[in-house]
DNA sequence: CAGTCCAGTGACAGTTTCGTCACGGTTTTA
DNA sequence: TAAAACCGTGACGAAACTGTCACTGGACTG
């Protein structure tokens, strides 16, 4: 799944450069030339990372990273700043503020690139990289097949993806509107009786034929998922 | 808690420079100058973050950044790499490999310190809420879960902000009036009554089986709970 | 000691939350 | 193209939770 990066600059050339090479990469790539525009949007769109220039038209970067710090439906995403200011004081302010890098202008495409990446693999280790086995479950996504107790189960699509967000946060309780933005990214608007209803049939899936069933609700908040031990 | 620093560099005074300047900061700082011996006691050390000097004396930076980003346990830890060698390229190279950042020398040490602040601001965020422990009852709010003895118990969504609200005022004697505005926040218009029928609740949870009580009614005050020790 | 106050408790009706079903629409497969 | 699979949602009922009341026993006081 491609992570989403909003690039916000005001030059255009150079927002072109970097949108083509970060698509190249994969990424899904939004670009503003506004700070107003991005403050605006950054909620709605809620990429997994900014690249951030300093100096824009008519509020500063440094302004909109010190917002957006402070709300916490956006804390997870990744800011680099970017800038031709050079000076050391404004790297550290920037750092300070809650930027994850600073870059400066010019740059080395192959070098933000890099650097977006690092930032990326931080900012998405929820994805299982390989095979994940909890307790009797095991899910590989190479060859996007689930088991439980050995014996292979089908899962359609949405279950899938559900239930990699619950390994991912195996043992933590997840709110539905947060199994929501791991689950539908692109559809803020499910409801969340949708949510029970899709964990329902991951558990028609995974219980067939058991007793013991992995995910418990926590009745007002949401739902957890532990390792139930190997007969 | 102080995070722990390795700082991997063969250069004795600058070593000096950056420990003096991170302790300075709160961290605990542990130098090596020989990149085989970090490699024996990374796993020892678990540092939260290592400086990581590129051209080491007998085994490479980008090498030892490479095994690490190999091993399970260390895949946590922050890697920022330090290097006189400023070639793009080898940026590249040792982002991809592993490391969260790269800085290269000669650095200004106001900026080392914000870059490794701005990693450790990720790598240990500030929870608003913990785990708790107190005598045998064990409560954490991530996973949603309470236990007394090692032994998972179930409460209502009430019974466990009231918990929470005790274990927060863990000691001290707890006015119902008080536990209303705690527990009850959008209902000041809460009985008496009801806060005495909810702590017989939470009490008959957490004493099933046990003579024990940790939560002392004080009479014509409240209560107060008090940390019971493990059998 | 008797009277009063305070807190514990069982029970109940009402409210809230969650599980499930069924359906119509969309997408995928053969 | 038709059938199968998938999907999201509205409706309904089951289950869990909730706040209060009435009663009672224990603690406190004069």
């Amino acid at each position: 799944m491609a992570a989403t990066i909003l690039v916000v600059e005001d030059d255009p050339d150079l927002a072109q450069i970097v949108r083509y090479n970060l698509e190249a990469e994969g990424f899904a790539v939004t670009t503003l030339s506004d700070g107003a525009a991005a403050d605006t949007l950054v909620g709605a769109i809620r990429p997994d990372l900014v690249l951030l220039d300093l100096m824009l038209p008519n509020v500063s970067g440094l302004e909109l990273c010190r917002r957006w710090r402070q709300r916490p439906e956006l804390l997870d995403m990744r800011i680099i700043m970017v800038t031709a200011k050079s000076d050391t004081g404004d790297r550290v302010a920037g750092l300070e503020t809650g930027a994850d890098d600073y870059v400066p202008k010019p740059f080395s495409v192959p070098e933000l690139v890099a650097r977006v990446k690092a930032q990326l693999r931080r900012a998405q280790p929820d994805l299982p990289r390989g095979r994940v086995v909890a307790g009797d479950i095991e899910l590989d996504p190479a060859s996007h097949r689930v088991r439980r107790g050995g014996r292979e189960l089908h899962l359609g699509p949405t279950e899938f993806r559900m239930l990699e967000h619950f390994l991912a946060n195996l043992g933590r309780v997840v709110s539905r509107h947060q199994l929501i933005a791991g689950v539908w990214p692109r559809r803020p608007d499910i409801d969340a009786r949708t949510v029970d209803v899709h964990v329902g049939r991951l558990r028609k899936a995974l219980n067939a034929g058991r007793t013991q069933d992995p995910i418990q609700t926590v009745r007002g908040i949401g739902y957890r998922m532990d390792p139930v031990p190997p007969k």
